[in-house]
DNA sequence: CGGCTAGTTGACCAGCTTCAAGTATTGTGG
DNA sequence: CCACAATACTTGAAGCTGGTCAACTAGCCG
């Protein structure tokens, strides 16, 4: 199956072939923009939910001053809000960070197909969830991690989620993104992006060269990142999930 | 009408009588806790979505080296997750500031109200909508705003959704948290939160004192803050809205 | 009264930013 | 295919923001 979408929605429930259909038929006429450009821009009303086929994508707010933050990477196969309402206006923007192709995929289709299938429904919910956690995820990077520790688990997020689209192989994967877009991801000066990619480095935990990263040992950059993939929420197969409850310190304070 | 989540679903659709007490009947029993237990646990099976009804809560995920980030705060009328899926595990934990009391609804039961009423569905959409936006400004506040405007931006923050459930007057409202706590949520230590607590108050911006939060120049701290209520989407009357669209840097955006 | 928690303040330090200069790499027009 | 410009990357030095450590104060409760 060519189309992200499904491929990726297939972690999240047993898709059947109609299923399939179902999802590539709402996203019918697919756009394409250069890098750089904007998909929705603060204030617009949009008409339909975006879907990346193809191409890196991102969430992005500028404040007044210029200060610009990327709030949200999206990868082939992500759609960019919850599928089920479209926002009056956009409170923020929308933009490639690579070329891009995209579909419009409008509301009231993905409600449909979810009405009508129960798979869907399942997948679709499922994608929220995923999607909800890793913004967590993200909230406790920014207050918690150093920038290296952050830098490591951006890295590792993207190698897991690359994999769901089969974008990438084990040992890595095509990074379109200069060190001032990594910067502007994850809050950091382009200066100390380079310094903190330099450590990981003479670490031997990555090589990043032409665009392209590699992972020489993935448990590694994980533990040094503190990554645990639980939050992607993987594993179809949950009964074999250790619940890693520590001895509560509940009964006093935290 | 004192339930708080009917009290805020009202912001997001034109909710009926019917429509009310349907709400309400998705709420039945209510727990109630003490301050600083934990709702459920990282590793936890919930087998329900957790509705706050009344005191405070939060999203909050422990670092293997006891490092906690608290990742959101919960106010009563909101829901913990989005209601149409039930996490296979939890991959963080919720757990209360203050005493709270708290409901479970099943996601099957929030899906059968939004398909037999399309206004509830409606509202249950925007207040994901909404969550979903709280949660990207909050990224937006780490990665780019200073520790001063991080706080004024959550003060802000707060004093507009208690207005949604009619807990806040217009000066200010009851803040139940520690200054610790705050730390916890501005990824900040406590020193530094005492520090900026310090200066917003020497700028004759608030009060804070017994657990009394006063806020003496809205319009001032918002500036100070950089907080733009839009992303809120509050406005069911939307035709007003200014689309602050500058001049595009763009030609193919739709 | 004594012990606990919350808040406050000072001194010092680390992590990251900013500024600046210089080196690769990539893209473009002749 | 080369020359040159633009963009991306690299490195050093200095400065600021916010963290850590430590001590002290104020309120609260048994």
């Amino acid at each position: 199956m060519t189309n992200p979408f499904v491929h990726k929605l297939r972690h999240g429930a047993q898709l059947t072939d109609e299923d399939a259909e179902r999802l590539v038929g709402l996203a019918a006429s697919a756009i394409t923009l250069r890098a750089h450009q904007d998909i929705l821009m603060e204030g617009d009303r949009p008409r339909a939910l975006t879907l990346i086929l193809s191409g890196w994508a991102c969430r992005y707010k500028q404040l007044g001053d210029g200060r610009r933050q990327i709030i949200e990477i999206f990868l082939p196969g992500d759609l960019c809000e919850p599928y089920g309402i479209l926002p009056r206006f956009m409170d923020h923007s929308l933009g490639s960070l690579t070329p891009v192709s995209f579909a419009r995929v409008r509301p009231e289709d993905a409600r449909a197909a979810a009405r009508e299938s129960p798979r869907i429904e399942e997948a679709l919910w499922w994608d929220m969830l995923v999607q909800s956690a890793m913004q967590h995820e993200r909230v406790v990077s920014f207050g918690r991690r150093s920038a290296t520790e952050r830098m490591g688990h951006l890295l590792c997020e993207l190698h897991a989620r690359l994999a769901l689209v089969g974008l990438c192989d084990e040992a890595g994967f095509a990074l379109p993104l200069t060190q001032n877009d990594l910067g502007e991801v994850l809050g950091l000066s382009n200066v100390h992006v380079n310094r903190v990619l330099q450590e990981l480095r003479s670490a031997g935990l990555i090589t990043l060269r032409e665009r392209r990263l590699t992972i020489h040992d993935r448990e590694a950059l994980r533990t040094v990142s503190l990554f645990d993939p639980g939050y992607l929420h993987l594993d179809l197969d949950h009964e074999k999930r250790e619940p890693k409850r520590v001895a509560s310190a509940l009964t006093g304070s935290w």
